[in-house]
DNA sequence: ATATGGTGCGCAAACGTTTGAGTGTTTTTT
DNA sequence: AAAAAACACTCAAACGTTTGCGCACCATAT
């Protein structure tokens, strides 16, 4: 029994009267006298009427829907800020289209085209680390739909994001480590490309020079966030000159990689070698060797905010005010946590 | 400049042709002459013309999007498993509708409803774990709108559904347990009350008799799968008579709780004492004192079966094939991972 | 009796696309 | 040379909804 859904016309045809009037029946809307709308609302109910939602989109222009794209949803950060997203959205009626680059950027180029031919009414994106072009965000603009980055944003001038600043936390971490009598403290940033990783390197350097101590750009090196990277980066500091005692890593996947390399190593953690991270992943709790200290990032107050901010967006748009001057630049202050061993 | 994207209809008036030429050609129909068909793709690629989906999905009656109702987003067997969903569903070109249920039966309903409102081609659904009542379920087979359930099924007759066969994974666990020359198997077991507790006792005894061994009940503890309750139940554990010299635990937190706690009482972690647990959590990887070995459950495998289910039923729907007598009861085997340490 | 105004409803266009059924030309077949 | 077939394109309906405008009707005020 395949009952096709019950339509308005069909509604109006057993009534007899038209189907503006059902329509506006079923609004509430004043012209329509207490009988009729009583009798469309019964019968309504009584067919199980559910508006055709679209149809509503194709005629109205807007689906009451937003686009999300992020590099991996199996990634803690990330699924704890979609399940923010999703929340936030549901609150206010909105549905939530997802898709996952992967960290390509030849897929997120298709993802934002999917986006934009499903007709969402916005789009909530934290780019690909590799994303090094960043015209198809432009193109966006042009169609009129809102966009707003969190966390990993792009480096383009005119944009909404939300993100954490990472230098705030990094001088923490870093003065953090200078108060525990660590003097060599190395780092291990990420890829060039990213944002973050300057914001890292700012703050480190900001820290040292606060407290009047030279910078030695031998204790930071790049890395690829992968455990071979990670490896790698770790026996270049190593093998520096000026062998460092604390380290201060990308995020706690590389913090964890290595430790476990360092461990390998017959290096005892946090007391020849100290860690701070960021990120303050759950899975450190479940650990014995983890980072003495992490940089909370927020991951769920970013995904609400940052859907706050698109929803906002999209209903000024819906009143007309075309004041496009404002950009939302929401900057979370990035937090050390201590971690209780 | 917000100017509306380009419609086929704009396309027409310029080349002064008609519309259904203008879509005609655009899809390649062998009626449309090469010369139209050309000029006709050239206009619309120097337009940037975009088909508007949201106007197909009338025409068509479908949407070419799944829906996915979950229990919580940030979990990593849900995440994995949506990130499974989503991959498999981009390559067939299906588009991801995403909500969370927060295992509130409330919500779930009024998610199904919304679902179905946006014409989804097709829902995958984990239940939560509080839901008692599954009409929202039923109500969808009158709209003949395909469901399938994956991990978390409903006790419901005709459904589709894939899930993870607990049993088979821990007589695995324990056998491997033995053939290693284990005798003395403790077990950290869930809440009486979920069904997944009784699942892996059956498995336990099974593989003991099996074995033709004696089950010593003392050797099963319960626990609430917080910090403090695994301690609590390894303590029981190596208080018993037969003090275990491996352990099955619930869940790979259970396991790594137990872990830690046993390295804090200066138990040699498997050597002592040696661990198999469930999940197959990505975060071991980043870990030194691990299960000697884990019962995956392949979240990952589960979320891309249920999509190849789901998009195959959507396709034999619309192949008008009838004969829905067949039902898709997939079980994906449980099975034993030995962890690389 | 005529204007005024409110009430309750219908008509038809619009959103952008697809598609079955024509229609007029040209080419091929017999 | 006439009939048949192939070609290239147009018309218009359909998908389900919203909404500006118009129209009839009745009640009240002039």
């Amino acid at each position: 029994m395949q009952s096709k859904p019950t339509t308005i016309k069909e509604i109006a045809q057993i009534l007899g009267i038209s189907v503006s009037t059902v329509s506006r029946a079923l609004h509430d809307h004043p012209s329509i006298g207490l009988t009729t709308r009583m009798k469309v609302k019964k019968l309504a109910d009584e067919l199980n009427y559910e508006p055709n939602q679209t149809a509503i989109f194709l005629q109205q222009g807007k689906t009451h829907t937003i686009g999300v794209i992020l590099p991996e949803l199996s990634e803690a950060f990330f699924s704890s800020a979609i399940s923010a997203i999703e929340d936030t959205a549901y609150k206010k009626n909105y549905t939530v289209l997802l898709a996952q680059s992967h960290d390509d950027e030849q897929k997120e180029k298709q993802l934002v085209e999917k986006m934009k031919n499903h007709r969402v009414d916005g789009l909530l994106v934290s780019v690909g680390k590799n994303t090094s072009s960043f015209q198809h965000f432009e193109s966006l603009k042009k169609y009129d739909i809102p966009v707003v980055f969190f966390d990993r944003i792009p480096p383009m001038q005119n944009i909404h994001y939300v993100a954490c600043n990472m230098e705030i936390g990094t001088i923490e971490a870093v003065s953090y480590l200078l108060k525990r009598g660590h003097r060599a403290i190395g780092m291990i940033n990420g890829p060039q490309t990213m944002v973050a990783t300057g914001e890292r390197k700012e703050g480190y350097i900001k820290a040292m020079t606060k407290n009047r101590l030279k910078f030695d750009p031998s204790l930071i090196v790049s890395c690829d966030l992968t455990e071979d990277g990670t490896k790698a980066a770790l026996d270049e500091l190593l093998a520096s000159k000026r062998k460092p005692t604390a380290i201060v890593t990308f995020n706690d996947y590389v913090a964890l990689f290595a430790i476990k390399y360092a461990q390998k190593l017959k290096i005892n953690i946090n007391k020849d070698l100290e860690f701070v991270s960021y990120a303050n992943l759950p899975l450190i709790n479940y650990m014995e060797n983890i980072p003495a200290a992490s940089v909370e990032q927020f991951p769920y107050l970013q995904g609400q905010k940052a859907t706050d901010i698109l929803l906002d967006l999209l209903r000024n748009k819906q009143q007309g005010s075309n004041e496009q001057s404002a950009y939302y630049k929401i900057i979370i202050e990035s937090q050390l946590i201590e971690n209780k061993q």
